[in-house]
Formats: C-alpha cells, sequence, structure tokens
RNA sequence: GGGCGAUUAGCUCAGGGGUAGAGCGCCUCCCUUACAAGGAGGAGGUCGCUGGUUCGAAACCAGCAUCGCCCACCA
C-alpha cells in the first residue's frame, strides 16, 4: 500500500492555513528574547492605519518582510518582526467624523471633545482587532507579544519625550503664519498632507479704482474673494508700464480701504497685467510681500472656510458664495475685467478631499536643517542602503531642499501637545502640567511626529529597555515609496537625534500594486482588490509567491495569473511531495551516488547560495524565478524523471535531501504549504528552527553538471525529433559522447546498438550529435527534417564565419569570446558536413 | 518649471555589451503508475524612433516621441 494515495492530489490551502498559524503561535516560533546569545535580526512593522482593512500594499510588504524574517531565523539569528498599529490621527478623525454625520448628523463640535475622543477610542480598538487578524491571515511571523500601539501609554510617552527635548533644545517653535488650512477638518496640515489637483479654474480681472484722479489698476487672480484682505498692490521696479503707478493709492472695492501701489521684485511682469495683489493673511507670497513692506495682514476668513467680520457685506458667506458673489458685485460696478479659462494645480486634504485654503494661523513649527545634516551625512555616506539606489538619492535631494514641519493640528484625537500655558504668560513644555492655573495647548501632533519615533519607541524608548538595548538599530525596514518623506525620512532624522544611530540599516522601497488596469487602485474608482479573497481563492502562499514573483522596482498592475501561477507551483510541489512519500525509503548508509545524484545537488546547491544573496539585496523577483525554475525545471522535470528511471543506491537520500532544501529555501516566501509538506515528508521541527540551506564548496560538482548538461540535451533532441517526425515506437541508436548512458537510454528511450543499421538520423543538439537508426516507415518525413536542419545549422555556421572573418572581431574581443566562436563553428561545420551527406543519400 | 522611471512575444512582465526570456494565451500529441492546476514538443519578437560609442548595442551615451510618478509659493 503506498502512502501517497491518502494524500489528495490538491492542496487545500483552507484546511491547512488557519491550523497552522495558530500552532506556530503556540510553539512560540515567532518570539524573539533580547536575552539571547544569537545575533540580532528586527525589522519593526510599518503600522497599518486603524482605520483602514488590509490592501494590497500591506499583504505585498508584509510577504516581503515576512520573508527576510523567517530566512533571518532560519540562518540562525534571533528575529524579531515587531507588529503595530497607527492611531492615524487625521484620518479617523475623518472616518469618525463622517459616521457621525451620516448617523447622527452632528458634527466633532456638536458632541465635544471628550465624546469624541472616546467614540475614536472605541472605533480604534473594534477596528484593529480585525486588522490584527488579517495580518495572521498572511501568515505574518510576527512576535505578537510586542505588539504597539502609538496610544500605547508607554508609547505616549516616548512621543511627549521627544517633543519635550526637541522644544527645549529650541527645534520646535510658534509661529504666525500661512499654513495649509483645511476649512473641513478646521486643522492646519503639512505640506506633504497636500494633494495638488489640476483644475479648471478662472481668472478674474480686478479693478482698482485709483483714489486720485480717474482710473483703475487692473489685476488678475484666481480667488477674487481674497480682495477682502489685500493690504497692496505691487508692481516690478522694473516695469516702465506702472513708474508712475508706484506710489499711489487704490481703494479696495466694497471694504473701502486705501492702499498703496508698491514696486517688488517678486512680480513677474508677463504674467497677467504685471500688477499684483497682495493679500499676505491668504496666501504664502503675499504674506512674505507683506513683511517686506511691514504691512499688517488681513484675515478675511473664519477657520471653517467662511467670512468673517473683515469681509463687510460678504461676512457669514461660505467661500464659494463670497467668490460668486464678489465678482458679481465687481460686475454691478464696472470693476470686472476679463474672465478667462485657467488651468491651475489646486491643493486639496489628503484625507477629505477639501479644497485647501491658505490661511495665517498660529502653529507649531519644527525646524528642519539642523536636524535634517545627520540624516543627510548617513544617507550621502551610504551608512544606510536603500534598494533601490535611486531612491537614496531622492531623499538626499528631499532633505537639501527641506521646509520646516508643521507639526501642530488642530484636531483632537492624537497626541496632545504636551505645552502648558501658566497663569503669567509663561510656556513650558512638559509631559505633565506643571501646577494649578496652567492650560494645555489645545492641539494634537501630526500623527507623523509620533510615526518618526516608531523603530525606537516600540522597543521602549525612553526607558532604557533591554530591547532596545539588543535590536536597535533595526536591520530593515521596508515600505512603500509613497510615505518616504512623511515618514521614513523623519525616522532617520529622530532615530539619529534619540539614540545616536540610524534607526534602520537597509531600507527596501517596494513597488506599488496597481489595479488591473494599471492605474492606482482607489476605493472611489471601485478597482481594489482585497488580499483576502485572493487568499480565499488561490491559498495565501500562491498569493503571495505571485506577489513576490511579480515585484519589482517598477509598479506592477496586478494579475490574477500570478497567483494562479503561485497556485500551479503549489501543486506541483504538492504532488512532488505524494511522489517521494511513495518512493522507496533510504537505505542505511550513503549509497553510491549517480552522476545525476551529483548534478542535482551541485544544482542545488548553486541555487541556495544564489537565492540567499539576492534575498539580501531584496530582489525578490528574481530569487521566486530563481528556486522556481530550479524545483520545476530542474527537480521536478529532470530528477524526479531520472529517480523512477535510473536510481542509484543514493538516490532516496539525495531525493528527499533537495526536496527538503527547496523546502527550506520556499518557506520565507511560502509558508504554509511548506510547512505542511515538511510535516508529510517526516520532519519533527518546524520549519522556521531548520537551518536555512547554505552554500557548501564540496557539493560543486562542474563535471556532473557538463554531463547533465549535454545529456539533457540529447534527450531534447530525440524528444524533439519524436514529435516532429511522429515517431512512436521504440527508436536505436548509439551512445552519444559524453552523455551519461543510464539517463539517456531511459529517458530519451533509444537502445543503445553497436552500430546503426544504415537508415539513420542525426539529431544535433549543441555539440552533441545523436545518432539513431530508423526504420523505412520512420524515414518518411526525413528528408523535410534534413532540410530544415541544414538550414538552421547552416545560418549558425554562416553567423560564425561571418564574425570570425572580421580581423577586428578577433583581435579586440576577449580570447574566450573568439575561442567560443571557433568552436561553435567547428562542431556546426562537422555537423552541417554530416546533415547534408546524409540527405544526399536520401534523395 | 524641475527631477525620476518606463517603452521587449497577443497579454502581464523579467533580463541585460557576445545567437532574445518566463507565466498566461495559441498550435500538435499524451488522462503514462507524483501532478490534466499536468507531461512532451512547437509557433510567435528588426527589444519605441533617430543618431553616437564599440570588433560587436535590445542592453551604454545623446536627442526625440509616447506614457507614468514625484517635487515646486507664479498670482
Amino acid at each position: 500500500m503506498s502512502q501517497h494515495k491518502e494524500i489528495p492530489k490538491n492542496y487545500d490551502h483552507r484546511d491547512v492555513e488557519a491550523r497552522l498559524y495558530d500552532e506556530w503561535e503556540w510553539a512560540g516560533a515567532f518570539d524573539a528574547d533580547p536575552r539571547s546569545e544569537k545575533e540580532p535580526y528586527s525589522i519593526v512593522m510599518p503600522p497599518p492605519n486603524v482605520t483602514g482593512a488590509l490592501h494590497m500594499g500591506h499583504a505585498l510588504n508584509g510577504t516581503m518582510q515576512d520573508v527576510l524574517v523567517r530566512r533571518a531565523k532560519m540562518k540562525g539569528f534571533e528575529a524579531l518582526w515587531l507588529p503595530g498599529i497607527d492611531h492615524a490621527s487625521i484620518a479617523l478623525h475623518n472616518v469618525v467624523e463622517r459616521k457621525l454625520m451620516l448617523e447622527e448628523k452632528k458634527t466633532r463640535f456638536d458632541i465635544g471633545r471628550e465624546e469624541f475622543v472616546e467614540i475614536c477610542r472605541t472605533f480604534a480598538q473594534e477596528s484593529r482587532s480585525q486588522i490584527l487578524g488579517q495580518i495572521k491571515r498572511l501568515g505574518a511571523a510576527v512576535d505578537w507579544r510586542k505588539l504597539r500601539y502609538t496610544m500605547d501609554d508607554g508609547y505616549v510617552d516616548g512621543v511627549l519625550t521627544a517633543f519635550v527635548d526637541l522644544f527645549n533644545a529650541g527645534y520646535i517653535y510658534r509661529g504666525n503664519r500661512i499654513t495649509n488650512w483645511c476649512p473641513h477638518d478646521r486643522s492646519a496640515i503639512s505640506d506633504l498632507e497636500v494633494n495638488y489637483e489640476e483644475t479648471n479654474g478662472k481668472l478674474y480681472g480686478l479693478r482698482y479704482p485709483l483714489v486720485e484722479g480717474e482710473g483703475y489698476a487692473q489685476v488678475f487672480t484666481t480667488r477674487p474673494e481674497t480682495m477682502l484682505g489685500d493690504v497692496a498692490l505691487v508692481v516690478n521696479p522694473d516695469d516702465e508700464r506702472y513708474t508712475d503707478l508706484v506710489g499711489c493709492k487704490v481703494r479696495v472695492p466694497f471694504v473701502g480701504r486705501e492702499i498703496e501701489v508698491f514696486a517688488d521684485d517678486y512680480v513677474d511682469p508677463s504674467f497677467g497685467t504685471g500688477v499684483l495683489k497682495v493679500t499676505p493673511a491668504h496666501d504664502p507670497n503675499d504674506f512674505e510681500i507683506g513683511q517686506r513692506l511691514g504691512l499688517d495682514p488681513v484675515n478675511v476668513m473664519n477657520p471653517d472656510g467662511t467670512i468673517n467680520e473683515n469681509g463687510a457685506d460678504f461676512a457669514g458667506m461660505s467661500r464659494e458664495e463670497a467668490r460668486k458673489s464678489v465678482v458679481s458685485r465687481l460686475d454691478d460696478e464696472g470693476l470686472l475685467g476679463e474672465v478667462k479659462d485657467y488651468v491651475h494645480r489646486v491643493g486639496h486634504c489628503d484625507r477629505c478631499g477639501t479644497v485647501i485654503e491658505p490661511w495665517l494661523s498660529e502653529q507649531w513649527w519644527c525646524s528642519m536643517r539642523e536636524l535634517a545634516e545627520p540624516a543627510l551625512e548617513v544617507l550621502r555616506s551610504g551608512e544606510i542602503t536603500v534598494y533601490p539606489d535611486s531612491w537614496r538619492r531622492e531623499a538626499i535631494r528631499w532633505l537639501e531642499n527641506l521646509q520646516d514641519w508643521n507639526v501642530s493640528r488642530q484636531l483632537w484625537w492624537g497626541h496632545r501637545i504636551p505645552v502648558w500655558y501658566g497663569p503669567d504668560g509663561e510656556v513650558v513644555a512638559a509631559k505633565e502640567s506643571p501646577g494649578d492655573g496652567w492650560e494645555q495647548d489645545p492641539d494634537v501632533l501630526d500623527t507623523w511626529f509620533s510615526s518618526a519615533q516608531w523603530p525606537f519607541a516600540t522597543l521602549g524608548w525612553p526607558e532604557e529597555a533591554e530591547e532596545l538595548e539588543y535590536f536597535y538599530p533595526t536591520s530593515l525596514l521596508s515600505t512603500a515609496r509613497e510615505i518616504m518623506y512623511l515618514w521614513v525620512v523623519r525616522m532617520i532624522m529622530m532615530g539619529l537625534r534619540f539614540r545616536g544611530e540610524v534607526p534602520f540599516r537597509k531600507i527596501n522601497i517596494h513597488s506599488i500594486v496597481l489595479a488591473e488596469d494599471g492605474t492606482k487602485m482607489s476605493k472611489s474608482k471601485g478597482n481594489t482588490i482585497n488580499p483576502l479573497d485572493l487568499f480565499d481563492e488561490y491559498g495565501t502562499d500562491a498569493v503571495r509567491f505571485g506577489l513576490l514573483y511579480q515585484s519589482s522596482t517598477q509598479d506592477f498592475a496586478y494579475s490574477y495569473e500570478r497567483a494562479a501561477m503561485g497556485r500551479a507551483f503549489v501543486t506541483k510541489l504538492w504532488n512532488a511531495t505524494r511522489f517521494i512519500l511513495g518512493y522507496p525509503e533510504p537505505e542505511e548508509g550513503e549509497g553510491e551516488m549517480s552522476v545525476a545524484d551529483r548534478w542535482i545537488l551541485s544544482e542545488f546547491n548553486r541555487v541556495a547560495r544564489d537565492y540567499d544573496a539576492m534575498l539580501e539585496e531584496c530582489e525578490f523577483s528574481e530569487a521566486m524565478r530563481l528556486v522556481y525554475n530550479f524545483a520545476w525545471g530542474q527537480f521536478a522535470d529532470w530528477y524526479v524523471e531520472i529517480s523512477k528511471a535510473t536510481p542509484s543506491s543514493a538516490t532516496p537520500r539525495v531525493l528527499r535531501e533537495v526536496f527538503s532544501g527547496i523546502l527550506r529555501l520556499l518557506h520565507p516566501a511560502m509558508p504554509f504549504v511548506t510547512e505542511e509538506m515538511s510535516r508529510l515528508i517526516g520532519d519533527e521541527k518546524l520549519l522556521v528552527w531548520q537551518k536555512f540551506p547554505a552554500f557548501n564548496p564540496e557539493l560543486d560538482d562542474e563535471e556532473a553538471a557538463a554531463l547533465l548538461d549535454r545529456t539533457k540535451r540529447a534527450v531534447s533532441a530525440v524528444r524533439r525529433f519524436r514529435a516532429e517526425s511522429k515517431v512512436d515506437g521504440e527508436l536505436e541508436g548509439l551512445l552519444p559522447d559524453g552523455v551519461e548512458a543510464g539517463v539517456f537510454t531511459a529517458l530519451a528511450e533509444v537502445k543503445p546498438v553497436e552500430e546503426l543499421n544504415g537508415t539513420n538520423a542525426t539529431l544535433p543538439a549543441g555539440d552533441v550529435a545523436v545518432e539513431i537508426s530508423l526504420t523505412d516507415e520512420q524515414r518518411r518525413g526525413e528528408i523535410e527534417r534534413l532540410r530544415k536542419e541544414i538550414d538552421r545549422v547552416g545560418k549558425e555556421v554562416e553567423r560564425a564565419q561571418n564574425k570570425l572573418s572580421n580581423a577586428n572581431f578577433v583581435e579586440r574581443a576577449p580570447e574566450e569570446v573568439v575561442e567560443g566562436e571557433r568552436e561553435k563553428l567547428e562542431v556546426n561545420s562537422t555537423m552541417l558536413d554530416t546533415l547534408t551527406r546524409r540527405l544526399k543519400e536520401y534523395l
């Protein structure tokens, strides 16, 4: 009774995955111990937002990290993969506010800060458990005991410590300046949280009547409503058209303010009329011009985007209403000039999509220049390796042009800024209230401020925890490039500031998984793919393999074919397992190895070496190709067939050894099915506790490799002949030179004879030629086949002759290339002679 | 306005100075005792265009075209 009959032909991932994950967890397979004697390896997981479910990007990134962590464990490192969740201040704000509006028709201001924060906390709690479940579905080898959440007490302490330190060191300061204001969120956001979109707008010509005399000055603007806050007009000092205008006064319509015309270099005479209106409270450039001219800004807007009391009759209107109203009343009064269509880029809030209003407000800023210097240094010197390197250069460029960072948000959900205002106007930063009568700043910190502490705050900082001591700096950070600036670069700065060491030694920037049509996945377009659905349909291992196989430095359109490819691979391996279980057990002792045994061991050995090197450099796609091609194209297609046809006494051992090696190579990429197969073939240890195959120079066997290479080519030549000439029955032939006799005879199904019977065919296979006897019946079609071969080989000869007759080639090309051509010419010339002679015989 | 990248088989994509690769799809044969989600064999490409470097370019360089992405305060 052969054992494999009891194992189904197809692997059932549903049955296996949930069971194995629990087993891994119970066994403590993912635990990492800071007191270990081993060398540490650590990755902190980019924490998913509490707002969202796992998407394809998470699946890809999670798989890559899992590959590296499991591999590190198998290579003998004490490997930690630390999981986490981000409270996602502004993102969760939006989700909860939308829900509140939808379900109760209330805004956050209706229910108040305390209640709102409570709702956020509850939502986060619920959403979090769902996300953690999804991480498990992926198979992620994370140490759950070390799960961190950015709102945990310990983590909060780290964030506040960092803020207080930066404040006391003078990096954090308060400034009244133009920020990107989101009227919907009623909060400032940072430059990086603004998305600029091409918008079809209009340029409105506005006319400002001269106070003295007749006439007006015309200005073009895209935001006419901001004229209510104008404090000056400016022209370029070299603009001769307006020499007389400088120093004149004009009247701002509706508000009646008389403002002066100044000269300033900033103005581009070729744009519009060459006259610019200055609205310091509502435009960053104007703010600077206003400062140069010593003019006070006039703010005409409320935090919610409505016009305030400075806006005369327009007070209370929304931005949009005010724009229409201003334009139509200008028109009524003859003060509206030309109105042109104008395509320009308008900033939108990254989280809610609302049009951003550049708006003057009081915010906390973090001065970046000095903090950036050490970060630049580690990137320039290559102390941090980035895959691919182009992103290292990008990061450098960005750091070189860094603006100060607005870290305060007028939101409620998040880390409240630890700045306290004393009864006598004192301002201090402290983790706790300095005493009675002190009031805390109402704002919260930018989410990314807390994220910037992630690599060390998760390990216990500011405590000198043993985890921090042992696992920091982390080994690698893997992430999508879209948060390179928002997050990665800031972690480098903060890591260097607070630990004096880089937060990670390597950065893997992976590609973005696009929708099938090659556009970005987005909920609004409805083209998202849910990885969990894929896991259900194809099996997690198959999806993981497909993602890795398809990943590269380029963004890629997700293709279900890759998951199907992974599934086919799983099936292939699964059936190899069934084969091995039905194969004779290894006998006592090593056994005598055949050339084929030596060959497959040698090949495997090389694959293991190259595979490991590829993973070390985050070349996941190439690594998958390599092991796939070996497992399927060499092991299954050839060695398994050889093991059936001409086994040696060592074959049962070698077969299991190589297959077990393949499972160990693949385990990091396809953890579930490999674990199941490993068990079936009798391994007692979990795969993460088995040894990752390492290169063994003794197994390298050039001779066996060359022999099998020729043998396989000879076999293929015979198979091709059979297929093309439609020859079924047995063939007789000479044993070609330099092939492995047993393998050739068995796989080509050619009966070796001493002499051919006279009606022969020559089958070329590179530097091997297979000579076989033909029956008269088999001879049919031989003439046509010979002509085709003669044609093909003739071209080869011609090509080599051309090259070799080029004196420059012979002189300048490397020796081995020239020599190679000579050999090819010789082999092919001989072949051509033989084939031509044979054709003559047959004609 | 700057920067980065892409353009290779019908499709999705690798590769990379020395005769063009994979998966899927297509064609022929085969349900043979691991596997039809499979096996054996095959067809299919002047590697975007134009120049240059080189003995040799699909690969390196320059320009162009097309398509992406990122950065930037022109009203």
